[in-house]
RNA sequence: UGGGGUGUCGCCAAGUGGUAAGGCACGGGUCUUUGACUCCCGCACCGUAGGUUCAAUUCCUGCCACCCCAG
């Protein structure tokens, strides 16, 4: 058996590659050159992919003696994640570039080169399971429910699944970093990565005006009954359920409502317009592998640092699966991800359209 | 011009003769392999010049600004 890891330069992804060795796996490692270094890049910064996280990762390889390669991914990453990430906003969506990279680049574009290289399975650093049952795979939450990133797996296929190890899935954080400093990994102490890899200012608006060199208008800020508030600075800097940064004094917090790209109006509303039971998503992938034929009862979420929530999901004629939630839940927003869940299993997940492509 | 009113942090807004609540906004931090949210911390010497008083933002006077009414 042999195995293609594909290595961040952090510590869960260096210690999926210890483990598939020991595993008895014949191991190459392997980084994904997605972007170019930003050129600014802040004390500290807790994202992947630059130079220093490839020698991070090229170091472990070489203390575990395994072949080791960088991919130049840059060309698809800018086509398949940055692009779609900047259309999203510029259609007053909010997109989760990471799903899209877990799903075009880490199973998509590496499978290929894994193929090349006479790999029959792909590893990554993510915390979750894969499981056979009933002649299929399952993905399942993390045991560390800190940790699990179930939800950004989602799009996986059952094809996919078969030829993919989560060797730190069953770990806790704590033990993952401990098998790192027992094996003497330079980044056995390593932050946690955070922020969108390519966005490591935090800005990403910033970046979004840098990549496409337009300035976005400024619009109205629309409160819910119509009077105009104020003027905010260009639509991609709001989304659903932001209160930060709209620099306008009320009684109350003001929160955006819903963006609209058509009149380059921000609307804006009181928390408690915030809450809605009902959403399509779109370009749904039925991880399962089994496309239920009738309604039925799951839980799901609709971002990644969230409980998932009671609901009822049915597949429409088109494919979308249109999921009512038992309660009312903040916030449900277009473009991020809504995930089902039976019990530890992801069922599948798709994107949440707005009310108008619905 | 005559009569009345108001003047507290960027916005709204309490308040007392004894040394400035709160909300919003804003800044920072937390959280986080997305964007948000949450939570925490920070954030004024009370229009101005005098006077009364042991002590004034709070009392008095002038001035300035704004608002309303009257012509």
């Amino acid at each position: 058996m042999k195995a293609l890891i594909a290595m961040s330069g952090g510590v869960d992804s260096s210690v999926a590659a210890y483990l598939t060795q020991q595993a008895g796996y014949e191991c190459i490692g392997c980084t994904m050159k997605l972007h170019d270094d930003p050129g600014v890049i802040k004390e500290n910064s807790h994202t992947c992919c630059t130079l220093d996280d490839v020698e991070d990762a090229r170091n472990v390889a070489f203390k575990l003696g395994m072949q080791f390669y960088v991919f130049n991914f840059k060309d698809g990453f800018k086509e398949k994640i940055i692009d779609k990430f900047i259309y999203a906003y510029e259609n007053g969506l909010t997109p989760n570039p990471c799903i899209d990279c877990n799903r075009f680049m880490k199973f998509d574009k590496l499978f290929e080169r894994a193929e090349v290289l006479g790999c029959d399975h792909i590893v990554t650093g993510h915390y979750a399971r894969i499981v056979e049952k009933d002649g299929r795979f399952a993905l399942l939450k993390a045991p560390d429910e800190t940790k699990d990133q179930s939800y950004v797996l989602y799009s996986l296929t059952q094809e996919q699944l078969s030829h993919v190890l989560f060797p730190v899935g069953d770990l806790t954080k704590t033990k993952t970093r401990q098998i790192a400093e027992e094996n003497g990994f330079i980044n056995s102490h390593k932050p946690d990565s955070q922020d969108i890899c390519f966005v490591p200012t935090g800005k990403y608006a910033d970046v979004i005006k840098e990549f496409t060199g337009k300035d976005y208008p400024e619009g109205d800020f629309v409160y819910k009954d119509g009077t105009v508030l104020g003027k905010h600075k260009g639509i991609i800097w709001y989304t659903r359920g932001q209160r930060k940064g709209l620099g306008l004094a009320s009684e109350e917090p003001l929160y955006v409502l819903r963006v609209d790209p058509k009149t380059n109006n921000v609307y804006l509303g009181r928390e408690k317009d915030l809450y809605s039971k009902e959403l399509i998503a779109g370009d749904f992938n039925w991880t399962s592998g089994i496309i239920p034929d009738t309604e039925i009862s799951c839980k799901a979420k609709i971002r990644y640092r969230q409980k998932e929530q009671p609901c009822t999901a049915k597949v429409l004629s088109n494919g979308d699966v249109k999921v009512t939630f038992d309660e009312p839940q903040r916030a449900i927003t277009p473009g991020q991800a809504c995930v089902l869940y039976d019990g530890d299993e992801v069922l599948g997940g798709g994107t949440i359209k707005t009310e108008d492509e619905v």
